[in-house]
DNA sequence: GCAAACGATACCCGCAAGGTATTGAACGGC
DNA sequence: GCCGTTCAATACCTTGCGGGTATCGTTTGC
């Protein structure tokens, strides 16, 4: 199978529609309705049920395009990860969401750059949901994620810690004065919306967000409420205020890498992370 | 990038030779040369230092090779399942090396045939080391690995059971009537040579063996002995003798899967594996 | 100093990938 | 129920690229 096939294969996938996957491929559509019928007249195998009016995915490409999209990144990992080992740079590259474990991570990047022979280290903070892209496509090399929201499959990954997590509310709301708070108060309350692997939304009453601060500022104007790990305390504006959720799931921070791919400077990373 | 160069490139970087890489590819020689400074342009990447007679894989171009090789396995893996899941034959396909995990494997195979919704399973007894191969690629759902000895880089495991090791030695043997031995004891004696990663034997004295059959047949010749996990007990020709030797590194076994791919009869496997 | 080995270059050919035009089937509106 | 719209498939053409043969240039061993 060659990448090109797959690649068509994905965003046909994606789109269920010839005419708009041709388009975000830039090419006309008539090539690739061809080029899926090869595909699967070489496979073997039925991708897609059409009618002339739509499209669905078959049982097997499902399995197609899951295991397509992990063989693509792969491709993409190896050429990125090519290029930098030719470009000399040997910085590693650290991703993580923006405003999470901010307490960690100087202290990380501190004790790291104290080692012998550190080498500088690139942090890319981004979005919720995005740092696993960079990682699986070889623009980063180690992420610092957070379970039970992020996914670790096919990482590998050592603990680092583990916290509980705190109602956020403005100053003046109901529950800002109450000492603790259980799931079940909450469970009616309109959360915010974080995209979901694919960059949508899922559908509900709350506000989308797609960072801290956008939440933080969302919290602030009184147009959301949010449960976050208490690592978040040490950035909170004045105005908001915390309580405590003794029962919501506790959140653990790992330190996350693609296999494959361990550098003396990612190994000597790895070993400072799990020491602190 | 696509596949096919990547395909092309692997097996130069194998070879380090074109001619022999266009024979085993196919081809001629001169468009595989044009194909390589093809790719290297595009990645702006020099991935083999060449004179007219030599060829050496440069920094940039080990990189590639490690990565490329994960990104063809991911390739050839989503291919096969997409094939298998299209067929419908929802067998799980379990791979182990021949002669290992002995008693372990048919309780685990009766444990999950009692299951409720359990489905057929497949066994592949190979060779040592392919059984990465086999999963890597899409020919296998899981495999039964054993530290230290296999990789489990880029699988999700579970650890099963841990063992000590014996020697193994012909009924005759000066070291058959011992209580006991040490791996120092043990340090100038020709040992078995297993085939590695790559297939190719390690140079040594030993003899070369590609599974347990061929090595007890050797070692009742009186041709080697070896150390050898406890299980293979159970296995053992009558003329054969074990020694304890305590300093031997334990040996676990472990269920492996490839990340990705938790089918339900496969999460039910493991399941019933790690409560054995 | 010559022949052999080996990668690079030059040049040609065929096919498959991509484009345009069109067909044909399934809805939706009236 | 008919027509216009939508959307995948088909037909047909063009071209660029992958592959082949012949040859060159450099290194190396005898």
């Amino acid at each position: 199978m060659e990448a090109r096939e797959l690649r068509y294969f994905v965003t046909v996938a994606e789109e269920l529609h010839f005419g708009r996957a041709a388009d975000r491929l830039g090419i006309a559509q008539p090539p690739l309705s061809r080029a899926i019928g090869q595909l699967e007249r070489r496979l073997g195998v039925e991708l897609f049920t059409r009618t002339s009016r739509s499209v669905a995915l078959t049982e097997a490409g499902a399995v197609l395009l899951r295991e397509g999209r992990a063989a693509l990144d792969a491709l993409e990992a190896a050429e990125r990860r090519t290029r930098r080992a030719a470009t000399g740079t040997s910085n590693l590259v650290l991703v993580t969401k923006a405003g999470a474990s901010s307490e960690l991570l100087p202290k990380l990047l501190d004790a790291y750059a104290a080692e012998p022979g550190a080498v500088p280290v690139d942090v890319i903070l981004c979005g919720v949901a995005e740092q696993e892209r960079h990682l699986r496509d070889g623009r980063a090399d180690v992420a610092l994620l957070h379970l039970p929201f992020d996914s670790t499959v096919g990482f590998d990954t050592e603990e680092l810690s583990t916290e509980g997590q705190l109602l956020i509310v403005p100053a003046g709301h109901p529950l800002s004065g109450r000492t603790s708070v259980s799931m079940t108060e909450l469970a009616g309350l309109p959360m915010p919306r974080w995209p979901g692997r694919d960059g949508t939304y899922p559908p509900g009453p709350g506000p989308e967000v797609r960072d801290n601060a956008q939440l933080l500022q969302l919290i602030a104007l009184d147009r959301a409420i949010a449960v976050l790990p208490e690592s978040c305390r040490s950035l909170l504006p004045y105005d908001l205020r915390t309580v405590p959720v003794p029962d919501a799931p506790r959140v653990t921070t790992v330190i996350a890498w693609p296999p494959h791919s361990r550098s003396r400077a990612l190994a000597a990373l790895i070993r400072t992370a799990t020491r602190l």
